[in-house]
RNA sequence: GGGCGAAUGGCGGAACUGGUAGACGCGCACGACUCAAAAUCGUGUUUCGCAAGAAGUGAGAGUUCGAUUCUCUCUUCGCCCA
């Protein structure tokens, strides 16, 4: 290939990006005459590159948003930045700069990345959720929701880092100590901001099944996670107290009640306060909160007990009688705070009961088991039959023995049934300076106020000291102390959750330039629901939770708008991946710090006798280097090669391989294409030669084939299909004749191209001088199939023989064919059973 | 420990509702061009076998004329929850 004829990707993706900027072909509005799209990729945060991930995610939407958009929807397609948050703390702490001026800096390069990639973005409707602009209508909507009822104040558990000062999130705390400090994260009790998530428990879980565009996998994750259980409040008489009468526990194993062993309080139970002078429970108490708050840190935690005066009474037997101890794997926030504690039938009572000696008595026995059936080191959690249980004895567990316990528990007013959620209240409050300022105060006599409307935004100060212990804001006493309606008052220093951002950014992108309101009734119900959501898994849970709470907390009492889910659709993309590479002394690599010859064996690049380790193929992160910088790429092979490459490899909703072989193939398909175009731009202009009936037959198929993986998100079988495209048009200017329909089908070509690789399909249309309007071809059904097919002939089942047939021929034809043609003339026809003919697609011939 | 999912050539992966397993790409081999190499183009490439042929989709069973596809058991891996 001459260098003259070879593809200069800088040169044409600049144009086409510059063009696509001038003409502002990708900005949105109101169209009731087109059927809308609205495609929305998870927006990143801005920590100062693009990374591989991003490559993909946004890749994917824009092939999206660009095939709708062909295709006659009026697509809104916007990008924004999810720019509050740690990261940039912590970057104003390490380089002694702002986080304000950090996260403008990243923003800006990252947007100029992104511009490179050829994205399909109306830029014109960014939001960025550190900007004033945006949390100023977040502040308004969380004092409408306050209104509502929906935000509330109480005291909660915290983990909390006593050398770092600060309150650490569930993720923060590794092995139970911080992640920063590395001092043991304690429990604490602080006033903290709650969404009342759980209102919507019910319907949460009841609407995940009209998600029918959603992953199974994720509405299985958001049904665990709400985690509905059925279960019953039993009531048990106390002895011993004057102050105390009886304890409610929750339980989802009422059947196990006959064996009973002892009851197990949170150390936040009401009945604490009687205990609230005692020395040894307060030394309980501390002991309890050096753990932290996570689930998993409770299970783990070694289980503790304080054990009380108080007997419990089993309610369905006078005659047991068992102690009350305060144990710190209760919880307070789950069920009633109170359990009881069945030994033989749960591991954590099993451990509780061995550590303080108590009763362990089986009531449930396997189905193979007899009555001398014991527990001793692993408690028995399976099916089985109820025993040692007096009048419950021979019921089936699970199936009648949990309902028929609640109803004698309900006849005998012992108890009630009662439903449960593990979803939890959503705790915002953040000690940190980098998040959108609660916009609430509080007056001399501690109680709340609402920051009046014309006293908002409240915007954050600038020019704090980040480099301190605890919440900078609580140092800021000139931003701290305000007058409200002639009163002083001090305003609340903890800021939101960033969830809280991204719970809504959503709807603000329908309306991103209204100054007044969040967002404007046309718009949403115009816009709204967002029809593809694109993005990673590990959003599964949360991010898209509370995303469907707002939707609804918006909606209560509002007329204006009727939706409740935000997203229609719902894509999770796989990770892409990359291998690992360390040094003799264990030190991550850079990829681009080695190199191989064979692809098995790598060495050190700056010292070639040094041999590298070679790891698997993991998610590519910075902390183990195994990073490909997609600047890079684009820069060396172009954003078209780069898309290309991304989307070839894998499905997307599977991890996907780095390949530099992979990515190198892709940028010469690239060059390639572009030679084979230029030369078909040149056949063209040659005379006109007859019709091409072929031709027409590919094209017709590639594009169908194309639309059907469109639609099915199959984008490697996209690309797949355009390696065929180019084999068989290479043959085509093979034959340098311009065939009449050749013009035609390879303009239609470029157009069904064009997502994947839009700058360098719209340069050729270009130079095919195709006009601006352009528009999907349609798929004629004639001429899908061919004429003539191809009929296996099998034995007993095993393809053995192929004959070509007419299509649709009945059987007696092809037999006829087949008896013609002498194949079976070595099968014993006097063993000859019978056939199963597929109109088609083969006959089977059955013999004994 | 529970839930969900996956397993196909040397590698990444195709295969519509049960009907020709291995599309497409990578890698590899051979050939053309070249003094030579790179680049490019062409041909081939599941395994065993010279061939005819046989075997073959993690393992084992089952349903069926026919199973990568459906059912059961097991193994390994991944994700989520604990």
């Amino acid at each position: 290939m001459s260098d003259a004829s070879r593809y200069n990707f800088k040169l044409i993706e600049d144009k086409w990006q510059k063009f696509w900027i001038n003409n502002k072909t990708f900005s949105s509005k109101i169209n009731s005459t087109k059927p809308k799209f609205y495609c929305l990729e998870m927006f990143p945060y801005p920590s100062g590159k693009i990374h591989m991930g991003h490559v993909r995610n946004y890749t994917i939407g824009d092939v999206l948003s660009r095939y709708k958009s062909l295709s006659g929807f009026n697509v809104l397609h916007p990008m924004g930045w999810d720019s509050f948050g740690m990261p940039a703390e912590n970057a104003a702490k390490q380089n002694k700069t702002n986080p304000k001026t950090w996260t403008e800096q990243n923003i800006k390069n990252m947007k100029a990345q992104l511009k490179k990639l050829g994205l399909s973005i109306d830029w014109d409707r960014e939001i960025s959720t550190c900007s004033p602009e945006y949390y100023k209508h977040q502040q308004k909507l969380f004092l409408e929701l306050y209104d509502k009822g929906l935000i509330y104040r109480k005291e909660s558990y915290v983990n909390w880092d006593p050398v770092d000062k600060t309150v650490l999130a569930n993720e923060q705390v590794i092995d139970g100590k911080g992640w920063r400090s590395g001092a043991i994260v304690e429990r604490k009790k602080l006033n903290q901001w709650f969404f009342k998530i759980t209102q919507f428990s019910e319907e949460l879980l009841k609407e995940l099944q009209a998600l029918e565009e959603w992953p199974k996998k994720v509405k299985t994750m958001q049904k665990n996670w709400i985690g509905k259980s059925f279960g019953c409040e039993v009531d048990f008489k106390i002895e011993g107290s004057k102050n105390v009468e009886s304890i409610k526990c929750y339980t989802t194993r009422p059947d196990t009640l006959f064996g009973l062993s002892f009851l197990a309080l949170s150390i936040d139970h009401p009945i604490s306060k009687h205990y609230s002078k005692n020395e040894d429970f307060i030394k309980f108490k501390n002991e309890c909160s050096k753990a932290g708050t996570t689930e998993e840190a409770i299970a783990q935690a070694q289980k503790i007990g304080f054990k009380t005066n108080l007997i419990a009474i089993n309610p369905l037997d006078k005659n047991t009688k068992v102690p009350v101890f305060f144990a710190n794997f209760v919880l307070m926030d789950y069920g009633l705070g109170a359990v009881f504690g069945c030994p033989a039938h749960d591991q954590r009572d099993l451990d509780f009961a061995k550590k303080y000696n108590l009763n362990i008595k089986a009531v449930v026995k396997p189905n193979d088991s007899d009555e001398t059936f014991s527990v001793t080191d692993e408690a028995y959690t399976g099916s089985g039959i109820l025993f040692n249980s007096d009048f419950l004895n021979g019921l089936k567990v699970p199936e009648e023995a949990i309902s028929k316990t609640i109803e004698i528990l309900e006849q005998r007013k012992l108890g009630v049934k009662k439903t449960n959620y593990r979803l939890k209240d959503w705790g915002v409050s953040r000690q940190r300076y980098w998040g959108c300022p609660i916009p609430i105060a509080y007056d001399d006599q501690n109680n709340i106020v609402k920051i009046p409307e014309d006293q908002l935004p409240v915007t954050l100060p600038e020019n704090v000291n980040i480099d301190t212990h605890g919440n900078p804001l609580d140092k800021e006493y000139d931003w701290k102390n305000i007058i409200i309606n002639g009163k002083k008052c001090l305003r609340e220093t903890d800021t939101l959750d960033t969830f809280v951002d991204s719970s809504w950014y959503f709807l603000r992108f329908c309306s991103s330039n209204d100054k007044i309101k969040p967002f404007n009734k046309e718009e949403i119900n115009y816009w709204m629901p967002v029809d593809q959501y694109i993005g990673g898994v590990e959003h599964a849970i949360l991010h898209l939770l509370y995303s469907r709470f707002f939707m609804r907390a918006i909606n209560l009492d509002n007329k204006d708008i009727e939706l409740k889910e935000p997203f229609k659709g719902l894509f999770t993309q796989g990770m892409v991946c990359h291998e690992t590479y360390k040094d003799e002394n264990n030190n991550w690599l850079y990829p681009n710090e080695v190199f191989s010859e064979n692809g098995r064996e790598y060495f050190l690049l700056d010292n070639s006798k040094k041999k590298v380790k070679v790891g698997p193929s993991e998610s590519m992160s910075k902390s183990k280097k195994n990073t490909i910088d997609p600047e890079i790429m684009i820069s060396q092979y172009g954003a078209d090669s780069v898309r290309f490459f991304i989307l070839s490899d894998s499905p997307p909703e599977k991890d996907v391989q780095w390949s530099d072989e992979g990515m190198i193939s892709s940028f010469k398909f690239i060059q390639k294409f572009w030679s084979l175009s230029e030369k078909i731009i040149q056949i063209i202009k040659l005379e006109n030669s007859s019709n091409n009936l072929e031709l027409d037959i590919f094209t017709n198929r590639a594009i169908n084939k194309i639309n059907q993986a469109l639609e099915k998100f199959r984008y490697n079988i996209i690309i797949a299909t355009y390696h065929e495209i180019f084999t068989f048009f290479k043959k085509i200017a093979d034959t340098n004749k311009n065939f009449k329909n050749l013009k035609d089908n390879f303009e239609k070509i470029l157009i069904v191209m064009s997502p994947v690789i839009p700058h360098i399909a719209n340069e050729c249309l270009n130079q095919l001088d195709y006009g601006n309007d352009v528009k999907w071809p349609t798929v004629s059904k004639e001429n899908l199939e061919d004429e003539k097919i191809t009929l296996v002939i099998q034995i007993n089942g095993k393809k053995k023989y192929t004959i070509e047939v007419e299509k649709d021929i009945d059987e007696e034809k092809a037999t006829k064919k087949i008896n013609e043609s002498n194949l079976l003339k070595k099968y014993d026809s006097t063993k000859f059973v019978r056939t199963i003919y597929v109109k088609n697609r083969l006959i089977n011939y059955i013999y004994n």
